[in-house]
DNA sequence: TAGTGCTAAATTGTATACAAAACTGTGTCA
DNA sequence: TGACACAGTTTTGTATACAATTTAGCACTA
């Protein structure tokens, strides 16, 4: 018999506001009122209020100085500083990696990762549902490379902040065709930071890894500025001000 | 009159259970129950929870996968990488100032803070006290240089990471010699980087800060090895694995 | 003696209760 | 009409209650 999984309300609570939250169910800046959330989400108030406070601590919710809780409100160049940074620590877990060395056997799925990540790619028609899983395996498996769990906990919180996870805008059940030719160069990209390490040139290992992250500020600059209509289907987008 | 803070006891929480941890009163790994440190607090267990929590997210604490939090553990390598964090942090911050230009007032205000430091380090007798307060206020200044909240934010989040902090080797109310001498040498710096931010000089800014953190690596690793009756005088460092 | 299963105590996770503070709307006064 | 004050309502922050799970102790067995 499994053991049931601790805190079950609490980690519900925590997955479904954030997802309500990243969805725009609730506008920028709305307070979030316990008792009504709490009955929507089916549990108590204590749950609610832990994972209210650690989406607090993960930027997406705002203490409202007079008490509770307020969606937060994002500027575009908060997005551009969230997506910079994840540029900065995915590249010190490359220059790490590159620096220290790899693990074997991280070393040898990081390759099949990438021969995967090939395939789906090069194939005649590209196998989207296999790039967003492979792509997030890559990033996973880089932010760990070093094997350092410090670097990795702050690489992963990092990808917390809206819009600048690897996969935010990749994260539309169906594919968006603005975004689909970048993906051949993303790829070419994470081989690059790979070979890097490989060949323990740390400073270009971290070089690229932060370049590669400027492709979500390109594809997040194109939807601020020329599809608009786009906002809604990434991820935590409705919280940016002034579209 | 002023308003009543929100959150007291929960603040209260936060603070004294971080100082207890960090003042090594519990051992490493040990499962802190909640009715007893409730009771000690002189709190229910409700604020004292949301603390532990967290502090877990800090990296303080651990969840216990049966239950509850325990005191984190802490190897060598993992205070080396929090500082390495620290310093990539705050060279991204000297980084984005210098290629976005500071505001006049911030810039003023770091040039006092400097000019107050040479004074406290060139004194016939070193002004101990005055130099942790201004260190401090000069790495709080450097964090929001840039003007970006998002970055000023996950500067002082690294800062909470154990021994990370630019003040962790500066704490004992008594001075410590061992690591006076560093201190000319860390003033130097702090001119170097702030000019290199002036001169507009994103990468010798971002070098000379992430190569400032390592003064704290160094006292570090002389604490481990020379003198590890230091050990209970560095809030944290008592949570460090195998000394 | 080492290992196993059972029972009682302790501890956690969640729900609820309650008091203090913040909001809302209405009426009063200038 | 507009600013302000006040009462009623809502909402939060904290304490406490309770059930479910974990831990510890102990007898029993091989």
């Amino acid at each position: 018999m499994e053991r049931q999984e601790r805190n079950v309300q609490f980690n519900r609570a925590l997955i479904e506001l954030r997802s309500l939250v990243l969805d725009g169910t609730f506008e920028a800046g709305c307070r979030l009122k316990e008792a009504a959330l709490a009955e929507r989400l089916n549990l108590s108030r204590t749950p609610l209020r832990q994972a209210m406070d650690r989406l607090a601590t993960e930027g997406l919710l705002k203490q409202n100085p007079t008490g509770g809780y307020l969606v937060a409100r994002f500027t575009i160049d908060d997005i551009i500083d969230a997506i910079e940074l994840r540029g900065v620590l995915e590249g010190t877990a490359a220059r790490l990696a590159a620096e220290r060395g790899m693990e074997p056997a991280k070393r040898e799925r990081m390759a099949t990762v990438l021969d995967e990540l090939d395939e789906a790619v090069e194939a005649d028609e590209l196998d989207f549902s296999a790039y967003v899983r492979l792509n997030a395996e890559f990033h996973e498996l880089l932010a760990g490379l070093a094997g350092s769990s410090i670097v990795a906990r702050e690489v992963k919180r990092a990808n917390k902040l809206p819009a600048a996870s690897p996969t935010a805008f990749l994260q539309g059940q169906e594919l968006i065709p603005d975004f689909v030719r970048s993906l051949t160069q993303a790829q070419s990209q994470h081989r690059a930071i790979f070979e890097a390490i490989c060949e323990r040139e740390g400073a270009r290992a971290e070089s690229l890894a932060r370049e590669h992250a400027r492709l979500a500020r390109t594809n997040f600059e194109y939807v601020m500025n020329q599809k608009p209509s786009l906002v809604e289907r990434v991820p935590g987008l409705s919280l940016v001000a002034g579209q």
